[in-house]
Order: structure tokens, then C-alpha cells, then sequence
DNA sequence: TCGATTGTATTATAAATATAATACAATCTG
DNA sequence: CAGATTGTATTATATTTATAATACAATCGA
């Protein structure tokens, strides 16, 4: 796993620089499925934690279907490629549906959106 | 302006729903350029709520460019549409942007949000 | 001008959140 | 089996955030 640091001066907690950094991993390919994590206390070790937060980014990252924790022995990597696209697809649906709602509330409605995406992808 | 309801249930603060009942009614139309707002202490009143609370609200509508305050007298809507365009433009270009963000640390590029984009047109 | 109305500032309280300290319990390994 | 390693649960502390109580200051209007 590549290493990474926590800015402990961000307003982004913690245990959310450590769930975006494994989801980084992951969605990266960097972490493959069944790869192990580094156990709750060596990577607050290392990154100069307290376990608890580490704990934390953990269990939220099983609750979200990114890993698997099992008592006494350790953390794995949960990633069926097949399982995950639909995982990752639901997820985009999700931010989709939040975002259109906040545009809708601004006034405009989809077709507004994809005009300025599509201004988007010919600008980059 | 329409009568709001504060859902005091809600994990939405407060003063949040307040600005966005507020942002709704100029969006909308239903308040326009030059439209007072009821005083901090009426609407604070009217919705049960602290007078801070409501001052809260108006004061980061007016961060927002939304309303002006001048002290003594009231809050006013301020709307002008040209302006306000471009306004919402730059809301709405913000919060895509946000959402591309997560979209790309999910894998997926402006392109396959644009093929979703345009499944939620067809569906809808 | 002067009282009433308005927005603003200060301070306090309550609730939620993040982090930490510590103890507990399941699993693995020799 | 026994000790070491692992994740989990409980409790406490610090910080942030939302709300409230109160006092202050600018503006308006009779």
C-alpha cells in the first residue's frame, strides 16, 4: 500500500484521510481483493494515530463494502471486480441524484447540466 | 412570501433550512429584486426559532450575495437578474465540479457521468 | 429629538463529533 | 494450551457547532 500521511491542520477528520486514502487504493488497483491492511495498530502507528480512529476508518470502510474485518486476525481487502463495478456505479448514482437535486434548487434542470458538462469535457 | 416550516427534527440545522426556504422563494420568483424580508426578530418569532438563529441565516444569505442587510432598517432580496445569473451559474459550476471530483476518485470519468446523465433524461 | 424598530456583537449553554485511554474478547501460532 | 496479536466495546476528554440569552448600536419615523 502506498504510503500516505494525515494533515492533522485539515477540517477533514482523521478517519476520513484514512477511508480516502484505502478507497484510493482500491478503486487505484494499487489494493487488490483479498489483499491484507496493515492491523488497526501498526497503521495508527504509523500514522501517528490513535487506534480508535483507525479503528473507526476501518469500520465505516467495511460499512460501505470496501473491506472485511475478522476478530483476531486481521483486515482484507473486499474488492469482486464484478460486484464492484456495481458497487462503484451505485455509489456514482448516488452523488449523481445529490448533485442534480442542489442544481434543480438552483433552477435549472437537467438538460442545463448537460450543456455545461458537455462545455466541460470540450474544455479538457 | 410562502409560509416554512422549521423541522426541529431534522439533522439539517436550523438555520440551514431557513436559508434554504429562502434561496427557494427568490429562485423561484416568488420574492424578487427589492422584496423585504421579514425582520430577524419577526420570522424568528413566527418559526420559533432564536432571533440569532434567523440572524445567522440572513447573514450567510448575504455572504451568499443573496439578501442585504442594513442595519436599522431590514433585509432586502437582492436579485438582479443579470447578476443573479451568473450567480447560479457559478453555483452550479461549483457544485459540479465537486461532483466530478467524486466521481473521478470513483473511477469513472466525464464521460460515463455523461452516459448516466443522459439515462436519468431518458428515464425521466 | 426620542422612542421604537432594526441589525450586530458578546457571551453562555447544549449537543454533536472526533479523538483518546483503557479494558475486553476472539483468533492465530508456537 | 498459552501467550501474543488481532478487532471490539466502554468510557472519558476536547473540540466544534448550533442555539440561546443578553446587551449594544444604527436607523427610521412621529
Amino acid at each position: 500500500m502506498t504510503r500516505f500521511d494525515i494533515d492533522t491542520k485539515s477540517a477533514v477528520p482523521a478517519y476520513q484521510q484514512v477511508m480516502q486514502a484505502i478507497k484510493l487504493e482500491i478503486m487505484s488497483g494499487r489494493l487488490k481483493n483479498g489483499d491484507q491492511l496493515p492491523s488497526i495498530r501498526d497503521l495508527a502507528k504509523l500514522l501517528k494515530l490513535n487506534p480508535n480512529t483507525v479503528a473507526k476508518a476501518y469500520y465505516n470502510l467495511e460499512a460501505e463494502g470496501f473491506i472485511e474485518s475478522r476478530m483476531g486476525s486481521g483486515n482484507w481487502v473486499k474488492f469482486v471486480p464484478a460486484k464492484k463495478d456495481t458497487l462503484r456505479r451505485t455509489m456514482l448514482e448516488t452523488e449523481l441524484k445529490n448533485f442534480l437535486e442542489k442544481a434543480v434548487s438552483l433552477g435549472f434542470d437537467v438538460g442545463d447540466v448537460r450543456l455545461l458538462l458537455e462545455r466541460f469535457m470540450k474544455d479538457e
